[in-house]
DNA sequence: ATGCTGACAGGAG
DNA sequence: ACTCCTGCCAGCA
């Protein structure tokens, strides 16, 4: 595994339950704003061990994934919703009030 | 080994 | 407001 994957994947298990963080958070977090794509492919190879929180990883627009990461359509917004996320009448996640911000060193 | 792809996002036209 | 182009880096053909 990478550098740079392992440190998503540390990043990514410090958000608490209740809150998301987006792609472009980590990838800043990591010293490059621009690789929020690269998080995206660590999410996507994450290994099962570490038991990361995915789910709460969305994208800046408070979506979550394509229903086909997570197997079952709307599973990862069920798992949120049960966590104390908040969702927006449009089926959008309150990043107002669920970013997580990063406790940067 | 070379090149294309992707759970994204920001800047430019 | 919307579309296109580029950055980033591990995987896979």
């Amino acid at each position: 595994m990478s550098d740079f994957y392992s440190r998503v994947y540390d990043i990514v298990a410090k958000v608490p339950a209740g809150y998301v963080i987006t792609y472009s958070q980590i990838a800043y977090a990591l010293g490059s704003p621009r690789a929020a794509r690269v998080v995206g492919s660590a999410m996507r190879n994450a290994p099962p061990e570490r038991k990361l929180p995915c789910h709460r990883v969305v994208n800046k627009n408070g979506n979550m994934a394509p229903n086909h990461v997570f197997g079952e359509r709307d599973l990862q917004r069920d798992i949120l919703e049960a966590e104390g996320v908040i969702f927006l009448p449009d089926g959008r996640i309150d990043m107002k009030k669920c970013r997580w911000t990063i406790l940067l060193p």
